[in-house]
DNA sequence: AAATAGCCTTGACAAATGTCAAGTTGAATT
DNA sequence: AATTCAACTTGACATTTGTCAAGGCTATTT
């Protein structure tokens, strides 16, 4: 079961785990299994838990005022959940994290994370390459909202996330770009055409 | 010149510095000014360093095909400066960075920057701090640029960073919030008869 | 003091995107 | 097999935002 998690450290941090280190990861990190539409995090819940993606995948998104979801980001193996915003300053959650497929995850508490980070070097180092990689993706993703077409934006997930495709129902890739479904539709037909 | 870094440190870090690691640090980070409307950072080059920024103001943007030009985002005293995407993978830049006032910067290289990392606990812990609050940052910025409207973008950046008013122009706000700056313009006429 | 350049505003119009309603399809459930 | 439901598409229309052009204000430069 921690196997996946395993492979995710070493290839991170570029080293090997001792059998010492596999151990201590393993304590604390507990297996859990949610159905598809089930719950990772609700709106007003306190993310006092970060889950490492085994199998399956997810979204988290919050809700306006006229009832409109926003899909703020998706989730997909080896991939990491948690509303950082609640997590870090352990405020409630604006955000859900629904799976959207039989999944099984690996959670970690707050405060067993920030003992992990200590009391392992690669466990260490392989959060601060995850946070590297997050920045980038994060910037790359503000430059696309604040300067790009909705056509432009769409291209662009083509390229980065063809997997998203694959995975996620159209209307959910247009909730994430900041479409209508209607629109998104309409982009894709329009590309077709080229 | 170092004593507002030491003092930002201590701050994140919520530790007290040693003198042998202030000499340490100082060591690193090499004081550079630059004058209003120089450039810390042009697009094509690698961003090697990363600013901290003493006295003064940036803005860092993409110029797109029609000559338009985005801003990601802002520079103020006591913030970072670099491309995350250049730095970390020592490609060339999309981006670039001007100064908006005369400044003064502590930069340090990309080299020295995992160095001191591994040599300061406190240093490792700053950053980490840093990352936190810049991972929350982000991704409240990205729930608005594809959740909201241009006001509610407005009415959000008026709440969250009001020195932001009083320091940059506001066709540059209105880059930084994915606006024409007609578009915002009209919001601030619109919001004065609320 | 005059000239210049940057910034902000406004109007008229165009383009992009959203909203609402209807209809289709295909998968999931009964 | 029939039913239900979710996802996608399309058309008509509304709203938001962008574009272009002009004019005014202010600070800086000459």
């Amino acid at each position: 079961m921690h196997e996946p998690l395993f492979e995710y450290i070493e290839a991170k941090s570029e080293l090997k785990l001792t059998d010492e280190e596999r151990l201590l990861i393993k304590s604390k990190f507990q297996p859990k299994r949610l159905r598809k539409r089930q719950y990772f995090l609700q709106e007003g819940d306190v993310s006092k838990y970060v889950a490492f993606i085994v199998k399956g995948s997810a979204r988290m998104f919050s809700v306006d005022d006229k009832g409109h979801e926003h899909i703020i980001r998706f989730g997909l193996e080896s991939w990491w959940l948690n509303d950082a915003e609640s997590f870090i300053s352990l405020t409630p959650s604006r955000y859900n994290i629904e799976m959207l497929e039989d999944s099984e995850l690996l959670i970690i508490s707050v405060a067993d994370a920030y003992e992990l980070r200590d009391k392992s070097r690669l466990f260490d180092l392989t959060i601060k390459a995850m946070d590297k990689q997050a920045s980038m993706a994060t910037q790359r993703r503000i430059h696309a909202a604040i300067s790009m077409t909705g056509e432009e934006r769409y291209d662009e997930l083509v390229n980065t996330y063809p997997q998203f495709l694959q995975r996620f129902p159209q209307n959910m890739i247009a909730s994430y770009l900041g479409l209508s479904p209607e629109t998104l539709s309409r982009i894709r037909k329009n590309l077709m055409s080229k």
